[in-house]
DNA sequence: AGCGGGACCTGTGGGC
DNA sequence: TGCCCACAGGTCCCGC
């Protein structure tokens, strides 16, 4: 049976993509109950995981975002004191979260099987596809989860920032791009939205982190917020065009003004683009409008 | 401590 | 048409 996701889905889902798919998805499943979690792919258990036994019977009381991570919160109706609390996937590169009917069958990207009974009791099968298979589900708990260095060290939400906290957490000795990738520095930011920002600000993603001045704390926040928002706004970005997307793909990629255009105008001053790498991750900024 | 490089992975697209 | 290879990206891990 052809597939007809209600879901979006991307490849680099980032802060504004995670976000998007939270609220797409919560309507099919929020205060639904999982019965069962077929796990077809092993390595995308996360080592601190609970067994994929331990899912049966749990109502989704929550389901929110955290930096790039999806958080799904739980209702123990079981009692057990095994049963886990809390989900949380992290969908790193090509990592989708659809929901469909329970006759849908699987594809050969899909990794696991959530079987679920939604709050108005029809069965659903929330497929967890992911084509690189970088993306990782933990089955978890609150002590537990705390165990995962990635959690704990999570840096805080850019939307909920001031910029006297982010001149605080840029005070490390990186380049100005890898500080805005490290999620411990700040959570959510990805290649596309730090090339972005930084043009928008119009600050140099080479500069030292350290070496950013309060107004520029505070521009470079402000853009960060913008672009955000406004990808927010249009459902995120699609980079590639599923072919069975049914057209419900973000339209934030047609914002870009730097991201993938290495080599073209820049729309501001109409120099070049300059491509280079950063921390192993491709860059692209004006040379003369990012100072 | 930070950085570069490699590993993990597969689909895509350019070059020949 | 087909083959090869670079490339894309987030995170971890290793060695300098």
């Amino acid at each position: 049976m052809p597939r007809h996701q209600d879901c979006w889905i991307f490849t680099l889902p980032e802060l504004p993509e995670v976000e998007t798919i939270v609220r797409t998805l919560k309507p099919h499943i929020l205060h639904g109950s999982i019965l069962s979690m077929r796990l077809l792919h092993r390595p995308s258990l996360h080592p601190l995981s609970l067994p994929p036994e331990n899912v049966a019977n749990l109502e989704i009381n929550g389901l929110w975002r955290r930096g790039k991570l999806v958080v799904f919160d739980f209702k123990n109706h079981s009692r057990e004191a095994s049963a886990p609390t809390r989900m949380v996937i992290h969908l790193r590169m090509t990592g989708a979260l659809l929901p469909y009917p329970k006759d849908f069958s699987a594809t050969k990207h899909t990794r696991c099987i959530f079987e679920l009974v939604d709050k108005s009791g029809n069965c659903i099968n929330l497929f967890f596809d992911d084509i690189r298979t970088f993306g990782k589900i933990l089955v978890t708990n609150s002590i537990l989860l705390e165990k995962w260095p990635f959690w704990r060290n999570l840096g805080p939400e850019p939307l909920e920032m001031d910029h006297h906290i982010l001149k605080e957490r840029l005070g490390g000795k990186k380049k100005l791009k890898s500080a805005l990738l490290d999620q411990s520095v700040i959570a959510g930011i990805g290649n596309i939205y730090a090339d972005e920002a930084l043009f928008q600000a119009g600050i140099n993603p080479m500069r030292a982190s350290s070496s950013l001045d309060d107004r520029e704390c505070h521009n470079l926040l402000a853009a960060l917020k913008d672009v955000l928002t406004r990808s927010i706004e249009q459902c995120g970005s699609s980079i590639r065009d599923y072919k069975d997307a049914n057209g419900k793909a973000g339209a934030f990629q047609n914002s870009f003004k730097v991201y993938g255009k290495g080599g073209e105008k820049c729309a501001r001053c109409q120099g070049i683009l300059a491509k280079t790498r950063i921390g192993g991750r491709t860059t692209v900024f004006c040379p003369n409008c990012q100072l």
